[in-house]
DNA sequence: GCAATAGTGTCTTTAAGACATTATCTT
DNA sequence: AAGATAATGTCTTAAAGACACTATTGC
């Protein structure tokens, strides 16, 4: 009874994500080619001869969303590999998220007829092809999830951050306010979340913010759960 | 500069979890047939065609472990697909936990040695072929975590269980003592989670347990912290 | 009775959340 | 000074952890 191995398309597709003017927004290409040309879609493509999946995932990056030379955090999602799930034949797709600070507008990439970034909250109305919507609806999830034990929103920010910026990397992934001195408080308590450094931020109409670097933890604890 | 697709042979790697006399343990089997022969590895097997990552799951269940009638939790836990990680060309692996109560000791499947179930702690000392050894670590890492947050632990007892059961799971899995009274209190207050039956079990040498079943959450609030 | 396990209560400490207060900047 | 944002403090409530205590069985 054991299978036949039947060779299959190994490709990725990713979700890109990253905060701008406080909203999450998620990077989508429109496809310039059949099948489901001229829909939106998630940057993606297949994995080459000796390439792992990261590997793969970055030329995606540089190729489809010319974000080639920026620092994201990459990170596995799921594997999507429902028979019939892509026309061509049997594609199996490792859906990836990459999460960045302030990523640029793309440019148009080769084979791709547009690109740019959609809020991700204002997506509801947009279709997107094969089972990307299901692809991005997971991966946001994921992240949602991951903000509350992990540092994972320390990718959506550069080197030296504020604590206001933080708490907006929560807001805007969760879509929920939070109190900010009850915020504050939380963060800097965390151990190894986030470290003090002897600079402060341009102020911005208040009192200037003092500038955090990223600690050593990965996991928090306490965790910062969503529940405010 | 786009890859050429490259076709890729899909695997599926199971790390088949249970309890035996309270400890946490992985269904190994001995491989017959090179590579790796006469080494241990996790069951798994090709992908077919017309098949979804969790059916050939399942076949690999009742083909190489003799447990297609036994009622498991099946998640995917990570893709493998480094370049070079099988011999006999690319084969890329999705590794999926299986987790169900008192599953049984393994018949000897076909194009298998050998199957036993190993327990997880002692297995330091044994080298598994390919990555296998990175999965199951991976995989355990992932169910020690989704304990916290999620009623994952239900999948490894049976419809209805005690209260001292659950906590054996947490405690094996953890590898941690608890303690009785606070996991009692915390268990039954967290919502959803457990539900209360009028019955109770057979004594075991005290008070005889009341039984319950499970809830409907499948999320933890509060969540049980590995913290004790 | 005793041993064993189940379950509850009590106390202390920690953290969350609501909200007031102080601090430091721009205009 | 007014307005804005940053940061800290205070108070209440919830939950964790240590541990004592009660409950219900078998022997």
């Amino acid at each position: 009874m054991t299978a036949v191995p039947e060779p299959v398309l190994l490709a990725v597709d990713l979700v890109i994500l990253t905060l701008r003017e406080g909203r999450l927004n998620v990077l989508l290409i429109e496809r310039q080619e059949d099948p489901y040309g001229g829909s939106w879609a998630l940057p993606g493509g297949f994995v080459g001869h000796d390439e792992d999946i990261a590997d793969a995932a970055h030329r995606v990056l540089a190729e489809e969303a010319d974000l080639g030379s920026q620092a994201v955090h990459l990170e596995q999602v799921q594997v999507f590999a429902a028979p019939g799930r892509d026309p061509r034949g049997r594609v199996v797709s490792v859906t990836s998220m990459a999460l960045g600070a302030d990523l640029p507008d793309p440019r148009r990439g080769s084979e791709v007829a547009d690109a740019r970034w959609w809020p991700v909250a204002d997506h509801a109305g947009i279709r997107l092809a094969f089972d990307h919507e299901h692809m991005l609806e997971v991966a946001v999830e994921q992240a949602r999830t991951q903000l509350e034990h992990s540092a994972l929103a320390l990718s959506f920010l550069p080197e030296k951050f504020t604590i206001s910026q933080l708490r907006g990397v929560y807001e805007s992934v969760w879509g929920t306010m939070l109190d900010p001195g009850n915020f504050h408080r939380k963060v800097t308590r965390t151990t190894d979340f986030v470290i003090e450094l002897d600079e402060h931020a341009a102020p911005t109409g208040g009192r200037p913010a003092r500038l955090y670097r990223a600690g050593d933890g990965s996991a928090l604890f306490p965790p910062l759960l969503r529940s405010e």
